[in-house]
DNA sequence: TCCGCTACGAACTTTTTGGTGTGTAAACTG
DNA sequence: CAGTTTACACACCAAAAAGTTCGTAGCGGA
């Protein structure tokens, strides 16, 4: 199997490749919340828990640079940015619903039932 | 969406924890071998240029322990061991063949033809 | 006029991941 | 009886990824 080299970059094999486009701690959670709707920074930054500033800029730039995500800039003031997932991003989402549901499963596997825990931090907030 | 703690690894979602139990950059290429047939150390190590003795017995390892290879033991000297896929390692296989291929449809639109370059490195050799 | 708001940028540190180089058991070979 | 072979372990090192902290533009409101 051939390296390629793309952006100064080695990619083993085509898995690889996919993952440093989608893969990372940040760039598959960012893309499924915008599988619903489109969101601004500050909204998307508050459904993800954890998330750094940085690391959410670092991660939105990366998704539009590589072309899953559309930003658009409303020229107000305080600033406002809208963020959408383009076609590739949808595809993406395909992607990400498969290995969520594998993920599930192995989830389950280990005795984790995760679903189950979702559902409970909802009604902690009711 | 909760957190999961287990092992001492924090796992934000499951799609996170799938990859944690198969991702990395030598995970999938080891699994891939091992889909055609059972394979010894060394054959695998010839089989995936790059790869270091140190990478490929901790990935192994980690294989193994998370069920996803059987490891035999032959007791000779020098020594002999050999690798299988468990039936858990099966099911990773249409993952990755999924992931694959979506690699594959991404470098497509990148403008590189992996299979190809696969083709290329074939003739090479004879 | 000073503050707050949003969406960042830059510098720095920590953590994680991967790589290198060396050593070892133990039987067989010449 | 020294050399070879295989499948590792261990100690150390480099690079990549992620996290933390601080700073900034510029308008509207008190």
């Amino acid at each position: 199997m051939p390296d390629v080299i793309l952006d100064n970059k080695v990619f083993y094999n085509p898995v690889d490749f996919a993952l440093k486009k989608i893969g990372g701690t940040w760039k598959m959670p960012v893309l499924w919340r915008l599988r619903i709707k489109t969101m601004r920074y500050s909204e998307i930054q508050e459904h993800i828990k954890h998330i750094s500033q940085k690391m959410l800029t670092q991660t939105l730039k990366q998704l539009e640079a590589d072309g899953f995500i559309d930003k658009k800039i409303f020229a107000e003031v305080p600033p406002r940015t809208e963020y959408s997932l383009t076609e590739k991003g949808r595809k993406a989402i395909e992607v990400i619903d498969y290995l969520r549901n594998y993920g599930l499963n192995l989830m389950l596997e280990a005795g984790i039932n995760y679903q189950e825990m979702v559902e409970q931090e909802k009604r902690k907030k009711i």
